[in-house]
DNA sequence: CATGAATGAGACTTCATTCAT
DNA sequence: GATGAATGAAGTCTCATTCAT
């Protein structure tokens, strides 16, 4: 979505479309493969079949096209579920369903994650998608961790934003160690289960489930 | 601890262990204010008053001087507490002791930590010894949790090694977000006694004391 | 022909090979005037009246470019004759018409085989293409030297091999002490029929015509 | 043999010769090995077990040591035979002399000779020295020629001064195409036989013995 | 729309040489 | 005499971006 007041122009033809197209999967391609630092604008027009000057014609800068397949993978990541939730689920198991939703999302695109990573720490638009995407779900959790601690469900002493805060930050801080720097391999399953545990004790859930038994790799 | 075969060398007299040092102190100010991209040799040398030539003198690249100064800020991380704990202290306050220790340090020197986690991102050495200090605390709380789990004093269910990476990247994430990218401003103590609380919590640690009534600033 | 994997690319344009081959041409200009080592690519770039960067579109390095320099003086040494040579011309015309050939070439391109012959010692390539000239030479001249020891008309004790590189030698030296290096002054003609002599002499050659009388200026 | 006005003084004491001594040897090593551009004044003085700024009391600069190097081997090249020749040897017998020994001296310091072909291309002192070298055997081999010449013995239609040249010319650039660039391999004595040969067959020397048979490996 | 040639600022890096100790 | 730290001038090279066609 290009902005006013930008040297790109929005195209205007179907071919103009098509073409821009081919440009944002390319980006994707490179910022997967060499990250942001390392892409080249060459490469991404030339993997695109397009030569450097048309790159122009539809983004001003290399920063511009990463937010916006940046901004794309933000979105994949807070999509609502592709299956509905059955209405009567626990707690626990829609803490459950949204970590694993949460970790599967970044584990399919796990190398364009480590280059969202990356250019969080020096991009502030990037930056901000990133905040807004843990804003998103510790907003929600929040709510939840507020009308749990009425209901006397979890633990009252908890501060539900900060909860919300640390208990996010968790899982994705683990997502990224474990999904793209592979600081060490666990089980997905598991993983799932553990964190999902964790997170349920951490604030105090009354009446959890049985795990089942599962193994580690 | 420069390696053989490298341009630069090790400082043989008195003066030149000052200069090198002298670099260090400039190249930390450098890249807590600019930046490791931004960071340029020349203004490094500069800062310590001295020409550009003299950089290659100790160190062969901005890499190479940019481990040294993550490396020492490492190693204060995970330093042992300054002042002896008392040695009757329950788990919870250690807990607490460790969180505690763990943000400040944290906070001292906190733009120098953005400019880590930015390289680590990119350079290995980096990322390796960001590592490392993970797996420090995760090992210690792995220990612990698997003793406390035998006492039956935590929850079974746990796997030691996946709850202590959890919860060691709660922590971790939780403090670049605050002090570093500042997601949100918390008050200091409430934010450990939090954290605290999760972390107990989360390994279902038995007979965690009352905690202090704080407000939120 | 560049390579693959490399930087600079061919042109993909007429204008582009022009700019190539001003280039080129550039480049020998200033490889004449300053040597190898005194050349700068700014100077080639500006002497084509094109930005620093534009160079290296089109070549990786000082040393590609000097390749294709050398290369192109190579093969005009190595050229065929201008004119067809009599069919009927005797063995030791022949030879003064090579010698006379590689002198003039040489001559005319005194300046650019100066430092053909400064980079050839210390670039591989170059002299390679150096020795790929030299051996050009010589194998002509072995074939002769075997068959004209076949028909008696040689000294039989000479090893063709040894004679041809020999020979081919001097007068390659010969033709650098005096045009490049100005060891001393001597008169074209005479030179080529006193080399020429020499050169039948010592191969042992019979029937020489008498010399045409010269002065030494 | 340093001269006035240099800032680089002579040593005094005899530590001081010892040092300087020191120094030269440790540059021909380095000049062999790494030929004089790639050189490093920090690698001779490293070398010479010396700190870098000790190079200075004794040298003004790299050329200038590189000439004192370079000087001494020219004098080995051009020094009597350290055998007697017999009195009563035949013009052949000396001219095959003075190539064995030529060659065995450039053999025996093949590495040297490289660098001080290559550096005699750009360096006018060092060309200098490496054309009096060329000087004091043409000129030995121009008399000779011109006496033979008033002797009847060899042809009289050679200008004994180009003549010298060119078989000097020969001889040296043989040897350095053999010796120093690998262009082939051939046998010693062999070699030393076929260029002796070529020479006499090349002033027409009457009276030559016959040649031992070699085989040419 | 698309091309691809051309730009040019600016950082890195080397190393001969100087100089204070 | 010897040390070794310090200098600083250049030159190379990259690549995002512009622009004429």
């Amino acid at each position: 979505m290009p902005k006013a007041g930008e040297t790109a122009s929005a195209p205007r033809s179907r071919k103009g479309i098509a073409t821009r197209a081919r440009l944002v999967e390319a980006a994707k391609k490179v910022f997967e493969r060499d990250g942001f630092l390392e892409a080249r604008i060459v490469d991404i027009a030339e993997t695109a079949d397009l030569a450097p000057g048309t790159f122009y014609h539809y983004f001003d800068s290399k920063e511009q096209i990463f937010r916006e397949v940046a901004g794309a993978q933000e979105e994949r990541l807070t999509a609502p579920p592709e299956i509905e939730e059955p209405a009567d689920s626990s707690t626990f198991e829609r803490i459950r369903a949204a970590n694993r939703r949460y970790l599967e999302r970044y584990r399919d695109e796990a190398a364009l994650m480590g280059t969202i990573e990356q250019v969080s720490r020096y991009d502030e638009h990037v930056n901000a998608a990133r905040m807004a995407t843990m804003k998103h779900f510790a907003e929600r959790v929040e709510r939840t961790v507020v009308s749990l601690q009425r209901a006397g469900a979890v633990d009252a002493r908890l501060d539900p934003i900060m909860a919300a805060d640390a208990l996010g930050a968790m899982v994705a801080r683990f997502a990224e160690l474990w999904l793209v720097q592979g600081y060490r391999e666990y089980d997905f399953d598991q993983a799932v289960d553990q964190l999902t545990l964790l997170w349920a004790n951490a604030l105090g859930l009354q009446d959890q489930p049985a795990l089942a038994k599962r193994r580690r790799r």
